[in-house]
RNA sequence: GCGGGAAUGCCGGAGCGGUCAAACGGGCAUGACUCAAGAUCAUGUGGCUUAGUGCCUACGGAGGUUCGAAUCCUCUUUCCCGCACCA
């Protein structure tokens, strides 16, 4: 039988709720600690169960942190714009505002079932037009920092999702949203945020986080500063000469430079082709774009003569430019100059052309063949040669003489590239935070002025093809802002990315309708001390956040540099069969089921009991019941249990316990403080007596993690007020004592002894005992007299105990001589 | 290819220099209770051996450091996850 978890969870829900528990506010003389989960996107199908755990985890942080007396902020809200709702209401003949609002409310109920402590008066949706007017005006801050431009480049465009999709979106040539379509490479005019401006000071900062180590890797990798020379290189083309800044990092290579590579999406490419080579690079770049991108990655350096040359900015000869598809249009400028010796890929390509290898660099190691025969060109350092002056130098040294030597000519100049591009968020959807800038035939591109703010987002639109913004005329059709004439605004919206890079600060003032925040409020609150949730944001939602914190700081809205102090991915919670949890595959487990047959405590304290809450877990059924009894059991317990006194032992149990849980806890090692909880539980239920104080201790220990029975518990012990609201307990270091830990080890021993003897001899000699003798050292009697209930309880067998040199001891076949310190003697009839 | 992480008993999963044949849970086995099943409780659960002992084999594999290693180092295998021609 269970118990009636039902009404004990409604119960405390409805309490928490009607008295606002969990409401805080900024003036309080507690210290702020602000915990919070990546906020959800808020999809038709309700919460999952990586939700669940995600929540759980921070639930129980909160809780725990609001116990030990802080002030708690521990708010929830919904990236509620986004594709999927547009989606679904395109195939439903609906309004993606409809599905949105409904999700929200399920998720909404379902999370309150779980039992979070959220302050839910901070509630807040990224759709609700007081939260992207803040997106609108950020936006139009930045526009007047130079942060936001527009301009047409190369970009990528999903064809499923209809719009085009940051560098970020991207997931091996392919849509992040659609494992099966390819990007398609497009050459648009959109809006982009200088992300790149700040990449330096993101990057740095990576290290002074406490992150997990693989998602700081994970930054710095994306960000991928590297520090080079940039060299101009004269191209004389069908446009006349140009000169282009050739990336590199290598120029110690400088002398065995033999022809050059543009990229064969270089947009201006085909202006670097002779009419004499045109038939043959119109061939190849259509045979390009016939392979899939997937294909790409695996096909050999391909390429097709310009028939235009460059000049070798030193000795002035002639270098062949190639176009090839290994060569990135988007880094650096595109074009890179190839020293087939010393590069692998320009090793490679030409081989396969049959263009000149020059050796600039002889390997240190003499077993390295110079080049002939050795099949891949040297990478690694040594000393220079071909390379006039330089010749001799160890290359290493000869980098920084080449550099300066170019840099002194006015050819060079030193930089550092990034990987990371700046971020392109305008997207050809609907349901999302419309861009505030209006064209005007006569003024250009201007931003909405910000009184005019929230450009909102109209309703009544047609879904269909392009668009839908475009169809509704009164949303389309403005007045310029400065010559007053007939104007159009921007239709594009902004990557929902933009909603959630700010989120965390206007929960701490989530109702302002007159600024974005009340700084002071948001000086209290940020940094964020814990946040949690899916390692899936390592590179999108956890550079853009932190971009706008540096941006905010810098227009002087915040004082601190980083929004997340600490982050803790979550594990996945994946099928019992290891899979995925996928409808497609029918292995879902919907923890609002588990609520229902089990309760919430329960699925709360399966969820973080499995392993550590970092690591990944496959669902079980057989354990969760296993949890259901543990509670059950716990609440017969704590139902009937009468408080008297604690023990010595009792009390240097549960402090011990209590010291160690709270490190547990405070170190989210969950699992680990669930076993000491249950440890201490078996101990306490079996001891049956304990003090009013300490049964409450106990009870505080697991509110945390099942607070709606230890509500329940505090009630039933006579207790006003919420337990949620109560202090920790603090561990008595002075009421550990470690010896009754040894009296117990040695206690178990013996009985083990016993116990061991008597089955050895049931099953050799069939025979049964009835009475056990115990020959300790005279030393030990006194320990061992003290336990004789115990043995004889755990043994079955009447106990008497004897010092080893007793002389009226009862002692046939004289066990007593195997007496020694912590080993008695054992004699059984 | 580069980078990050992991490999422990029948299973999940702790331990991260000695107190380790390894916490805790699950499974299984035996016993108690029951007409019976379930639930519950007790005990056991690497091998051999023994009146409670001792020995051997074990923490992916191979070496090494150490008086001593599941725990530290090197190499190696397998798996998971990121990035992927970044010049």
């Amino acid at each position: 039988m269970s118990y009636d978890f039902k009404k004990i969870e409604a119960k405390w829900q409805k309490k928490w709720e009607e008295k606002k528990v969990f409401q805080v506010k900024e003036n309080s003389k507690k210290k702020k600690y602000y915990v919070l989960e990546m906020y959800p996107y808020p999809s038709g199908y309700g919460i999952h169960m990586g939700h669940a755990f995600n929540y759980s985890i921070g639930d129980i942080r909160a809780r725990f942190k609001r116990m030990q007396g802080f002030n708690v902020l521990y708010p929830m809200g919904y990236d509620s714009f986004g594709l999927p709702a547009e989606n679904a209401a395109i195939k439903f003949k609906s309004h993606p505002k409809i599905f949105t609002d409904e999700a929200i409310k399920n998720f909404v109920k379902q999370q309150k079932a779980l039992g979070l402590s959220y302050d839910w008066s901070r509630v807040l949706w990224s759709h609700d037009s007081e939260y992207y007017k803040w997106n609108q005006w950020i936006f139009l801050k930045m526009f007047e920092k130079g942060l936001v431009y527009r301009k047409k480049a190369l970009v990528n465009w999903c064809q499923k999702c209809d719009t085009v999709l940051a560098n970020e979106q991207v997931h091996n040539g392919k849509c992040w949203r659609h494992e099966d379509t390819e990007v398609q490479i497009k050459n648009l005019e959109q809006w982009f945020i200088k992300t790149t401006e700040y990449a330096d000071e993101i990057l740095k900062m990576v290290d002074k986080l406490e992150w997990p180590e693989r998602i700081k890797t994970m930054q710095k990798n994306w960000i991928g500063r590297s520090e080079g020379v940039e060299i101009d290189f004269e191209v004389s083309s069908s446009a006349g000469g140009t000169k282009w800044k050739v990336f590199t990092t290598r120029p110690d290579t400088i002398y065995g430079v033999t022809f050059m590579v543009v990229s064969a999406q270089h947009p201006k490419l085909m202006e670097l082709v002779t009419e004499r080579e045109k038939r043959k690079a119109e061939d190849f770049l259509k045979k390009i774009k016939s392979v899939k991108q997937e294909d790409i990655d695996k096909l050999d350096k391909e390429g097709v003569f310009t028939g235009t040359y460059a000049r070798h900015p030193i000795t002035g000869e002639k270098i062949p430019v190639w176009a090839g598809n290994f060569v990135l249009a988007d880094y650096g400028s595109g074009m890179v100059m190839a020293v087939p010796a010393h590069d692998q890929r320009d090793f490679e390509f030409a081989e396969k052309y049959g263009l000149g290898i020059i050796p600039v660099i002889k390997p240190l190691d003499v077993r390295t063949p110079l080049l002939k025969g050795h099949g891949k060109a040297i990478t690694e350092p040594g000393i220079m040669l071909n390379s006039r002056q330089f010749d001799g130098m160890n290359s290493e040294v000869a980098k920084e003489k080449i550099t300066d030597f170019l840099v002194n000519k006015r050819i060079a100049k030193r930089t550092v590239q990034f990987k990371l591009k700046d971020w392109l968020v305008s997207r050809q959807r609907y349901w999302g935070t419309p861009i505030p800038m209006i064209y005007c035939d006569k003024c250009g591109i201007l931003p909405a002025s910000e009184k005019d703010l929230p450009v909102k987002l109209p309703e009544k639109v047609v879904f269909g093809k392009g668009n839908p913004l475009e169809t509704n005329k009164e949303f389309l059709n403005v007045k310029c802002p400065d010559c007053k004439g007939k104007a159009k605004r921007e239709t594009d919206t902004m990557d929902t990315f933009f909603d959630s890079s700010w989120y965390y600060l206007r929960f701490c003032d989530s109702k302002n309708k007159k600024e974005i925040f009340d700084r002071k409020k948001v000086k209290y609150w940020m940094p964020v001390d814990s946040y949690i949730g899916g390692a899936e944001h390592a590179t999108m939602h956890l550079i853009y956040a932190r971009f706008f914190t540096k941006v905010l700081r810098d227009m002087k809205f915040l004082d601190f540099d980083e929004p997340f102090k600490k982050l803790f991915n979550q594990g996945m919670v994946h099928a019992s069969d290891g899979f995925v949890m996928s409808k497609s595959r029918g292995n879902v487990v919907d923890p609002s089921e588990i609520v229902k047959q089990f309760g919430a405590d329960t699925l709360r304290l399966f969820l973080v009991s499995n392993g550590s809450p970092d690591k990944d877990f496959n669902w079980d059924s057989r354990g969760i019941e296993g949890i259901h009894k543990f509670l059950n059991k716990a609440h017969d317990f704590l139902q009937k249990t009468k408080p008297s006194s604690s023990s010595k032992k009792t009390e240097s149990k549960l402090n011990k316990s209590t010291k160690e849980i709270t490190e547990d806890i405070e170190n989210l090692r969950y699992n680990i403080a669930i076993i000491k909880i249950r440890q201490l539980f078996d101990y306490i239920s079996e001891e049956g007596r304990i003090s009013k104080k300490d049964v409450q201790s106990f009870v505080k220990l697991i509110s945390p993690f099942m607070p709606h029975l230890a509500e329940e518990f505090w009630e039933k012990l006579g207790n006003k007020g919420f337990i949620s609201l109560e202090k920790w307990p603090e561990a008595d270091e002075k009421k550990i004592d470690e010896s009754i830990e040894k009296e117990e080890q040695a206690i178990d021993k013996i009985v083990n002894d016993i116990n061991n003897v008597v089955r050895i001899i049931k099953e050799k000699q069939d025979k049964e005992f009835t009475k056990a003798f115990i020959y300790v050292i005279p030393k030990e009697k006194n320990l061992v007299s003290k336990n004789i209930n115990s043995i004889e309880k755990r043994t079955g067998l009447k106990v008497q105990v004897f010092a080893s040199n007793d002389s009226k001891k009862y002692d046939p076949e004289e066990k007593s001589k195997n007496a020694k310190p912590g080993k008695p003697g054992i004699y059984l009839e």
